[in-house]
DNA sequence: CGGCATCCCGGATGATACTG
DNA sequence: CAGTATCATCCGGGATGCCG
């Protein structure tokens, strides 16, 4: 998606905005966006769906390598939230030693796209933030 | 988007997500996914970034209201923040009493855009995480 | 009005040890 | 292998009070 930004042209994103904070108070008085936020915006639930869209099944102990720095902890409770949203389906098979594995559900698979714009922006943009936090630094001192 | 899943089609998917994970590991040792995600993944950023893309320039106390229970401090914390990633313009007029507005930079902007994909998600798909985790309980009780 | 400093709590996360 | 249980820790974030 290519963006042209004017001074006249926000309005665009303006909408954007508008309509997701509409929708988002239509049902209760708890705007959904928070609510998926609040369980989507921890450290290990979005890392774990990508790497699950990214491999279509892994067990637990695969998953937990590629992720990298994950306790177990977190990752079986990470992985119990994201099975309770319906997000991820969890197959164990009755052997010894056990198996697990787990893949996304279609909903997972659609939460996935979703992000994706959100992933691009962050790889596209990450050096740009970077260099604004070190200018705000700068100016900070100088002015501190 | 309409997006149409079948049992041989996650390919779109895996692709997506290989991408994006892909893309994040070329730099730096530290994934960009990762760091903008704890930027923006806490309680108020994307709550900021939203009502300030909804109205386009806001004064500090507007945006509270309109956010509604965030307290002083973490909105000034966000605010911060928000501006040290170069996200958010901070304006502050030499008046008594004093006046700061604030407003989206361009790079906000995108990003703005960037999340609307997962906004409109969140509206669309709240219902329907919402069954999954009263399903995943009932089920989770009867095992007990 | 907008913001900073201080205190403090609770939940999120980690480390470690044990188990089916 | 894939957990569960327990304890220790850390930090987000709320409450309050003062300031320019």
């Amino acid at each position: 998606m290519h963006v042209t930004i004017t001074d006249n042209q926000p309005l665009v994103f303006r909408a954007e905005a508008q309509k997701i904070l509409q929708d988002a108070q239509t049902a209760a008085s708890i705007c959904p966006v928070r609510h998926v936020l609040d369980r989507i915006g921890d450290k290990w639930s979005l890392l774990c769906i990508l790497h699950l869209g990214a491999t279509d099944t892994l067990r637990f102990n695969e998953l937990r390598k590629q992720i990298g720095d994950v306790s177990q902890r977190m990752l079986t409770v990470t992985l119990r939230s994201l099975e309770a949203d319906g997000l991820v389906q969890r197959h164990v098979y009755a052997e010894v030693p056990p198996r697990v594995e787990y893949q996304l559900t279609p909903l997972g698979h659609s939460l996935l796209v979703a992000f994706s714009g959100l992933g691009t922006w962050a790889n596209a943009h990450a050096q740009e933030v970077a260099q604004a936090r070190q200018a705000f630094a700068a100016r900070e001192k100088s002015e501190g």
